[in-house]
DNA sequence: TTTAACTTGTGAATGAATTCACAAGCCGCT
DNA sequence: AGCGGCTTGTGAATTCATTCACAAGTTAAA
């Protein structure tokens, strides 16, 4: 009756959020240029991967294509950001008003796809009132009390590594349950938070790896 | 005789390659901590993982513990160095001279790990001729000349999504394997081009996912 | 209607990554 | 020299992810 995103009942890998994510991106090429059906087939070109990998994901959430036909370009969209959870705004606040938390702080991206940044802290005086773009910069020792009262859903860290465990343990302290960390160091968080890190170093030494060990 | 990286007989996870810069970075933690030995277990405990898996990722390259004791914290960290290739040093050339872009080339830890930069490349003439921190930024239009001239390693891109395939077109006809792009799009590139990309809008999607699929 | 050309959705088969579990080796103590 | 406590390295077992392969459904055209 109701078109409720389809309870997740097996546990849902990662991999499998990451292709859908990029699925939506190029739906909505597609749906750009006034395209009304496409086949998983041609998802799968787009996105390098097959087209059996591309129905397997979707088939974890319902059945949204049309045998002999393929799938609607603007219903299996919306299908995706309803399954993607993407249908309502995410409060976001940055901790960091570094050079890599400025930047985020100015990219529209965020905007784009429905997260809204509530604020930016840092701890140094020198920038604590000041806007980043039209977002204020506040000091850091009201954090746990902003959160409270704004209850914001997402914590995007860009403090110094040393400083990054200290920061979830309060974020996580006043409720937030997720994180995206531009710290190099692993955090540890309780199970019911989900912790996101983006590792540039760990992605060249990826690129490192790879140069050295080719056949 | 001669202690070379082994072989890597078969293709290694890229799993296991973020795992072994994570493994590094604590020892270098512990290194500096003055600490001479270390178990998997321990190592485990610091990335979150089990023992068997930092065992089993380690075996893939030979065996450098000693049971009953554990590892040498400076040899297995030489060790780790030299399988992730960090001996030596890796030219990185920037494309792209935006907010992302800027941020990178100032973030320290390029250098730190023996990544240098030797130049970020923009088509805007306001910033062309101009520096950031002590990196010159030229004229896209010299890319290729450069690269043929200098022979980075590794391109980063932090150019918009519309022109980041034909950035990879660029640098790959003149030599370039290996790219860490920051562009939200899926890149195509031959098969012996190692391709990166670092997606914030993918890992946002995950956490909003992940948000609204709790059980 | 019937047929031909497509394309989905999904069990079953395969392949890949992780975890188990234990023999083998090392250290220090007696 | 022998024993007890630890810890590695690794086949085997298990779990997880991807690919195969095909019945079933859809469309368009004759």
């Amino acid at each position: 009756m109701n078109s409720q995103a389809a309870v997740s009942v097996k546990r849902i890998a990662d991999s499998t959020v990451r292709r859908l994510s990029a699925y939506l991106r190029f739906l909505e090429d597609f749906e750009g240029r006034g395209l009304m059906t496409i086949s998983s087939e041609e998802l799968a070109k787009r996105g390098g991967t097959t087209s059996a990998q591309v129905r397997k994901d979707l088939s974890f959430f319902g059945s949204f294509g049309k045998r002999g036909l393929g799938y609607s370009v603007p219903e299996l969209a919306g299908r995706l950001r309803e399954i993607l959870g993407l249908g309502r705004e995410w409060k976001i606040v940055i901790v960091g008003a570094g050079k890599i938390g400025a930047a985020l702080a100015q990219y529209r991206g965020f905007r784009q796809r429905g997260f809204s940044i509530l604020a930016a802290y840092d701890n140094n005086p020198e920038k604590i009132g000041r806007k980043l773009e039209d977002i204020p910069v506040r000091d850091i020792d009201q954090l746990e009390r902003d959160i409270e009262r704004e209850k914001p859903d997402i914590a995007v860290l860009t403090v110094p590594a040393e400083e990054a465990q200290s920061v979830v343990n309060r974020v996580v302290s006043v409720g937030v349950k997720a994180i995206l960390n531009f710290a190099p160091t692993q955090l540890h968080a309780p199970a019911d938070v989900t912790v996101k890190t983006v590792n540039m170093a760990m992605e060249l030494e990826g690129l490192s790896f790879a140069l050295t060990n080719r056949e």
